[in-house]
DNA sequence: CTGATTGCAAATGCTTTGCACGCCA
DNA sequence: TGGCGTGCAAAGCATTTGCAATCAG
């Protein structure tokens, strides 16, 4: 599986012209370690702790370029943080809810939501590209226990919460 | 209508013990004078444009309590800006569809939608809160032309087109 | 009066960019 | 060798904040 990106991003790289280098490659290969979002800067510091010594600048850049090869996807997550998504290639539709009191990230994917976009788009006169569908909800537990069961959890990692202003 | 904006907006601020003025009266008038979504820049713009010598920061500062007392949204629209729509008001469970040619919104309202989120947010084991989705389409008539017909309109405007960077 | 609000400028935080050097093809 | 890619530091931009003055209740 991290062989296919490897092969993808080779394919791309090469489509466009563009120049196979190791500091793109460290940074594919701490991206898709996992299925984590990240931002810029969790991404840096993944990479330092791996001994990489690619430079900020490089991971904005690797960042759009692998937007752009569509490796990795942007997404609201609605703190106001850009993220990004490592899981669209298994999952090309997939959504995400965000609990409201800890931020904890649900990904989901609905066939009949995906259908139901794209007649609405259509009844609109428009033909679908994509869809982005952030849902934020509170867990069931809150209404018991006044707190969502990973809410401390968040708080220790530090985590933005939604709603919170940048 | 106006007259119940304002009216909305001097129960919020009595009930959190704040107070009334001037620069909040007339940026809430700008706002609400048009339905169209802006950016703080241009609601800046506007306001000075209408004789209001409100501050940027004043400008800021009452976005965040407009939002609060749930008058205005942000929103999502894929350009990397923070957006405000004031239409909430009237269509509380309204979506978006931005086309990818020329970034024109398309405001758009669907029961089965709504449903169909509510079931699957519930079925996840949470209880819905808000939703926000932004569709991203190209409207039909590109097929033909090569060129989304409000295309050229938008680069005269210098609007930001979706999937451009910041 | 008292404390909320404002305007200004400085500070912040994230992201992009100019440039000289290095490295892939 | 040509020019793409990198690192660094500086620049950019949108947004927030500290502070003294002002104003509402």
């Amino acid at each position: 599986m991290e062989h296919d990106i490897r092969e993808r991003l080779d394919a791309f790289i090469k489509k466009k012209g563009l120049r196979k280098t190791s500091q793109r490659d460290e940074i594919v290969d701490i991206i898709f370690a996992n299925d984590e979002h990240f931002t810029p800067d969790e991404l840096f510091d993944r990479l330092r702790s791996a001994g990489s010594r690619a430079s900020r600048a490089t991971v904005y850049r690797t960042l759009s370029l692998l937007s752009e090869a569509n490796l990795i996807h942007e997404i609201d997550l609605g703190d106001g943080q850009t993220t990004y998504d490592p899981n669209f290639i298994d999952r090309p539709t997939h959504n995400h809810l965000v609990c409201v009191d800890c931020g904890k990230v649900v990904e989901f994917e609905d066939d009949h939501l995906d259908l139901l976009n794209d007649c609405v788009t259509r009844r609109l006169g428009y033909r679908p590209v994509s869809q982005n569908l952030r849902i934020e909800a509170a867990c069931e537990k809150l209404r018991n226990t006044g707190g969502c069961p990973d809410l401390l959890q968040a708080r220790l990692n530090g985590k933005r919460l939604p709603n919170r202003k940048k």
